[in-house]
DNA sequence: CCTAAAGGCAACTAGGAGGTTGCATAAATG
DNA sequence: CATTTATGCAACCTCCTAGTTGCCTTTAGG
């Protein structure tokens, strides 16, 4: 039994926005998505490259970022390819808006109320 | 010698966008966020209602957004008033905007190729 | 002064995160 | 088939995090 589809169960792109941003919570991983960011899909020994850390560190942030749902793996003949999947970035990001909307909005009521 | 300045040396808007995401990847953080983003300033007595945690939990996590420069503490009487900062929010947004850009020019330079 | 409200500080626990090492497995290659 | 390459798995370690409890300090109000 060779299950290794891809784990949906646990936790996708849903409308929580803490595990994808505890998942951005760390410069080695933020690296790894603006190496991902340009579209093209590498294996874990190429990723694994110019960082100082061993394989199986890196192995471990690919997964934290593939339980976000930040990036997707797939299985090509004996290496592993991970590749950026935009969903979950863009989600919190449209939540970051919306929070900083909120602030502007604030502004503006406490703007009008002292030119009032 | 009452140092209670607010402990800059540490790490306040820096250019590092990974202690800001760490403070984001919280539920309970995301709601204090939430609720001084009106821009009111409030007491940990009054942040601690509505939450099911000690007063010195939420305490703990006010302690970690102020150390990430996202709220503010100042002494006022005998209470301890938590404002919201907007400059890291707005820092990281900024950062998630450039890697969707990254992957929109992405996408773009793939779709001129594939109809070339 | 005494009391109640608001916090701060320190200690302690449980669990997860980041990282390592060693060994096992699967696939490409000669 | 033997070997190298690319991973996976499991155990282990250390440190941080989230949360609690208990107690001490400061302040507002009678």
């Amino acid at each position: 039994m060779s299950m290794l589809e891809s784990n949906p169960p646990s936790s996708p792109t849903q409308g929580n926005p803490a595990p994808v941003f505890a998942a951005l919570g760390d410069p080695t991983r933020l690296a790894l998505i603006s190496r991902l960011g340009d579209g093209q899909a590498r294996s874990i020994a190429q990723l694994s490259n110019g960082f100082e850390l061993t394989r199986q560190g890196v192995t471990k942030h690919l997964r934290v970022l593939e339980e976000a749902g930040i990036v997707a793996s797939s299985r090509v003949g004996r290496e592993n390819h991970f590749s950026y999947v935009p969903e979950p970035i863009e989600g919190v990001r449209s939540y970051l808006d919306s929070v900083c909307e909120q602030w502007d909005d604030a502004l503006s009521r406490l703007k009008a109320f002292v030119e009032s």
